[in-house]
DNA sequence: ACCTGAACACCGTTCAAGT
DNA sequence: ACCTGAACACCGTTCAAGT
């Protein structure tokens, strides 16, 4: 006699997010995920192979979300002012998502890491500009210094890294403007 | 009758850090730290407060470690060949020790973090290289871009996020071209 | 077909009891 | 003074039993 189902992915994924903001990722667990969605633990697994399945979910969410605020920046003015939007895109996605940047910018242990094919998917607009700033033979190097940095910092940020005082605001517009300064030196050598 | 001690602090640090090596930062539970020094597993608890502040022994230490390499290469040649210098020992320790990178370039839960000021002393020997190129007005947040740089690609190395193919090691010469010509050109508006 | 309680092997940590 | 077994409250996960 088949009973209905009482909850459901989205459910658990919602409950997931909610629980990796509120106390981190080592307060996901399953108990406290089923109690959310109102069930009980062992059920969880009908929906979700493992708890490291679940998170994995969670970031590929996140990360999915961040690419589509990075795309919607791009594409009307020149190649550095597209660059500048979409930095500042990723920082203020970043900031207000702080509690969950542990799933996006941060190694995590095997089989939580998020879908790689979701990974380079919201990278893409990153690597479109730096191909229009100094062209397509540098254009990953190019991609990979800024997205190192700009990965650096959103999570140096997040974590309370910039303990010296002074402004994180000046300090990420000095940043973007090293970086495209010596886009700029690199690519006009080439 | 006291009985004598059959373990130290240095031998459960040295198991802590294998084991993190090995096994990653889950792999570092208070039982297998025991069997690594001799001991059942309430007896740590007379060294070491609790398992978190085990890891952030080991992290400060590693961070020392790191501070001393860098410290090393300091001081001959001129800034841009002493930036050049300490940015490729970082790199090289990153990888040396990458297992444990988690333990210094990632965000950790609280009380695992290591020790702030040792974080800023292997800082130190950057800050001053920043100093002699910029300036000290802006030295602070040129030094927060190459350190949010550094910190990005040896993270990014270390997870093997470079997915895309294409020379990493070119990828970090030529990020290194574009932080010392970024701040060359932002030196020189100044 | 889904949900459940019970169980298993593990955690970190505390503590009374031994020497 | 240090070490230990036992215990506690928690994990993730499996599975037979219920509906």
């Amino acid at each position: 006699m088949p009973t209905p189902a009482r909850t459901s992915v989205e459910q658990i994924l919602a409950a997931g997010r909610r629980l990796v903001a509120t106390d981190g990722l080592e307060g996901l667990t399953m108990a406290r995920v089923a109690e959310l969605v109102g069930v009980r633990a062992p059920s969880l697994y009908k929906r979700v192979p493992s708890r490291a399945a679940l998170v994995r979910l969670v970031a590929t969410d996140l990360l999915a979300e961040l690419g589509a605020a990075l795309a919607q920046g791009v594409g009307a003015g020149d190649p550095e002012a597209d660059l500048r939007e979409m930095a500042r895109t990723l920082r203020r996605f970043a900031m207000s998502e702080s509690s969950l940047l542990v799933l996006v910018f941060s190694p995590l242990p095997d089989g939580m890491a998020p879908d790689p094919e979701e990974v380079v998917r919201s990278v893409a607009p990153l690597l479109a500009v730096t191909t229009q700033l100094v062209g397509a033979q540098r254009s990953l190097p190019a991609a990979r210094t800024l997205t190192a940095w700009l990965t650096g910092f959103v999570r140096m940020e997040g974590q309370g890294s910039f303990g010296l005082g002074g402004s994180v605001d000046e300090a990420f517009e000095f940043g973007l403007d090293v970086m495209l300064a010596g886009l700029r030196g690199v690519a006009g050598v080439s």
